[in-house]
DNA sequence: ATTAAAACAGACCGATCGGTCGGTTATCAG
DNA sequence: CTGATAACCGACCGATCGGTCTGTTTTAAT
């Protein structure tokens, strides 16, 4: 609160709300006047911040994966070989969507809405694009360091990797009570390491 | 259109108007009054059929359940042993969404609103996990037969193969240009099924 | 041909949608 | 203290939402 102006203020709550409010009801199911009743603002104030809905929403987009991004790399900076950097990523993709609660229903809403709206889709290909290449880079890595065998392909390990991690996660959202998520996650990235190897 | 009747054609054209609808413009996106002007049909027959949109989304989503279910019975039953009735198994998955076009995303939408709204979630869960089951049975089927290797945990096994076909299709539907990802999900499936062996 | 029920047509309803706009208040440099 | 602008307020707009209702046409049994 020391350095926050009043408007700054606004427009966080405006974001924070409507991530709470897009994640459990969806993007297309939540108005602009029910975010700005829960947040208590008005509509001139959230029209005055944000050029549209689909603006707020591509905020949004773009914090969440500015925080992704952020936990990954320190995820990967910590590890002392490529394999323990493989699980301690997935363990974080696990973590953004434990610590921010909603974690796994909002990237469901970006990917749905990516799959519609081109402009969102745009914003959204470049980082998983990214992603992807991050990942086969350090399967590469890991490969020329001979802690892989070597013929792996990485980027089909790593669309791989990608696929385990978000399929548990679609599961775990969906079913939560079905299995302890965290040890299936953790053991599905271990079967994947060994048969690396 | 030998035996329907044409209240049986309306219906049914309803059905696949709302389903084309819903997979590329979501549940709520899409009104009502849209899908009627598309079907060429009045509201009055719509509510004559339906009792409700969230009515006509139940329907639509037991009848996709019902094929994926023909589909995955056909795929195991013509396979000769266990690891093959498991590979016909993840391309009679990936096939439902090609065929049927849009087969992905109109998943994605059951997958999201069963998250929302309760009374789909109770339709959705019970089949889901029915097939969890049924995999899981499949894979011990598979180490009774020693097929497999023993240590072999089947659900846990099952939530795994699920979440590659899912994962690997999600990331089909967002990025379709990104990969041949029929390949990426044979190869994906076969890197799994060495790794049980 | 008659008739009752099934099937359909479309005007209409209140509520809500995303967004606009003229007016008001808070902020801060001078 | 003054003035300019940033920030905010909320009534209002046309369009659309899911759903209802009255009335007409089709269907099929008699």
């Amino acid at each position: 609160m020391v350095t926050s102006s009043r408007s700054e203020e606004t427009r966080s709550t405006i974001l924070h709300t409507a991530l709470e409010l897009f994640s459990k009801n969806g993007y297309d199911a939540t108005g602009v006047a029910e975010i700005c009743k829960k947040a208590k603002v008005s509509k001139g104030a959230f029209y005055y911040h944000f050029p549209s809905k689909q603006d707020l929403f591509l905020a949004l987009m773009a914090g969440w994966l500015g925080d992704l991004d952020a936990n990954l790399q320190a995820a990967s900076a910590a590890a002392q070989d490529i394999p323990q950097a493989i699980e301690n990523m997935a363990d974080a993709a696990g973590g953004v969507f434990e610590v921010l609660q909603d974690g796994f229903p909002i990237l469901l809403e970006f990917w749905t809405q990516a799959n519609r709206q081109p402009e969102i889709w745009l914003k959204a290909v470049e980082p998983y694009r990214k992603y992807l290449a991050f990942f086969a880079d350090v399967i590469q890595l890991g490969m020329d360091q001979e802690a892989f065998r070597d013929d792996l392909d990485p980027e089909l390990t790593a669309r791989f990797l990608t696929a385990i991690v978000m399929g548990l996660l679609m599961q775990a959202t969906f079913d939560p009570e079905g299995a302890d998520w965290q040890a299936v996650t953790r053991s599905g990235i271990k079967i994947l390491l060994r048969s690396m190897r």
